[in-house]
DNA sequence: ATTGCCGGGTT
DNA sequence: AACCCGGCAAT
């Protein structure tokens, strides 16, 4: 090992400046061992079984087929190197994870916040494989650039002959720790087993989505390699209800767009009210959010990643009922303007008599 | 801060 | 009834 990392170092030193393959290799060695830091462990096997599928909304520069990288994303990629401010995760070389893990735990199992209502969200910083179809992700840069190299570009030796490349095919991702995981958890016995009935790289699963013909991938042998294997998680066997949940979904988006013209049916056009597609997904957006939340820099989040809310709403239904709840409670908050808003408080004549009275508006009915 | 509107007034 | 408004909850 010494004398390949020693010939890397020098090679890469001689090759060009920018090259920082050194603190790779360093790395490389413990990528092995990352989810030993206790922290991540639960994460970890949920971001494999999701790996199989859905989160392989592969992104942004799939248009751009391998040969043609784009010049952007290797900026980012090198960011966490130099800025350790940023993450603190980011540099997988020595272990730098440890510190921020210890932070994150921290903060979040501390019970010193008197109002446990609004957790402290903690991010971590991962590292996502953007090749098509390809949704590993892992959480050293070194790691991902790893598996890119050995996986898809189909370079044998170690992390020697690095030109630098497999920068352009991954990206940093910064996930919510805490939603993500449980939304996961939920996520993965339902979607290995119903939802993907052909395990490997269903053409159109759901009719329903008009999903771009997004087509013409390299179609790489899905890599069984690393620390996990897509596959069947043991949750996987609670699949015999959730398949009449697919039912109960399909249902409920079907009803979506016939409520909303129905609505807008009345006298004063407000105009706009675009629906079709775009507002059943929009719809089944707002209350999927929750379980499973991303932040950071999602390229593309359009297209293919309303797949995955597909399935998760799902999941929504599977855990409890939506709109029960909040139902009973007060008749939730009417979307669509009212009096008060269309005609504004200067204009409050034109008002129906139930806005005027502080009612529920009767003109606008939901 | 703004908006929708329930519950509870007063006329 | 018709009318008004405090105050809550959702945004």
């Amino acid at each position: 090992m010494d004398k390949v990392t020693a010939a890397m170092v020098l090679t890469s030193l001689s090759t060009s400046p920018l090259v920082r393959s050194p603190p790779v290799k360093v790395s490389d060695g413990l990528s092995g061992s990352w989810k030993d830091n206790g922290s991540v462990g639960p994460f970890t096997p949920s971001s494999n079984s999701s790996s199989g599928g859905y989160w392989s909304w592969s992104a942004p520069s799939d248009q751009s087929n391998p040969s043609t990288p784009s010049p952007p994303l290797s900026a980012d990629s090198f960011k966490p190197f130099r800025v350790p401010s940023v993450g603190g995760v980011g540099p997988g070389p020595a272990g730098p994870e440890d510190p921020s893990l210890d932070d994150q735990d921290g903060s979040s199992l501390l019970f010193d916040e008197p109002i446990p209502r609004k957790r402290k969200n903690s991010m971590k910083v991962m590292f996502k494989c953007l090749w098509k179809n390809c949704g590993k992700v892992l959480s050293t840069a070194a790691g991902i650039q790893r598996h890119i190299r050995t996986i898809h570009l189909g370079r044998s030796c170690d992390s020697d002959c690095s030109d630098g490349e497999e920068d352009f095919y991954y990206t940093e991702i910064k996930l919510n720790t805490d939603s993500v995981a449980d939304g996961l958890s939920s996520l993965s016995p339902v979607s290995p087993s119903v939802l993907c009935p052909p395990p490997p790289l269903p053409p159109s699963p759901l009719p329903p989505i008009g999903q771009p013909p997004d087509a013409h991938r390299p179609q790489q042998p899905t890599d069984t390699t690393e620390p996990h294997a897509g596959g069947t998680t043991p949750l996987s066997r609670s699949a015999p209800s959730a398949l009449y949940l697919i039912h109960t979904d399909h249902a409920y988006q079907a009803t979506a767009p016939v409520s909303i013209p129905s609505s807008n049916s009345n006298s004063a056009g407000s105009g706009s009210t675009s629906f079709t597609p775009t507002n059943s997904s929009s719809f089944s957006i707002s209350w999927q959010s929750p379980p499973v939340t991303f932040t950071g820099n999602m390229v593309s989040p359009s297209k293919s990643q309303v797949f995955g809310e597909q399935r998760s709403q799902t999941i929504a239904v599977l855990s409890s009922p939506p709109r029960a709840t909040t139902a009973l409670s007060r008749k939730v908050r009417g979307e669509g303007k009212k009096c008060r808003k269309v005609y504004g408080m200067e204009n409050r004549d034109m008002w129906c008599t139930a806005c005027r009275w502080k009612k529920a508006c009767q003109r606008f009915t939901d």
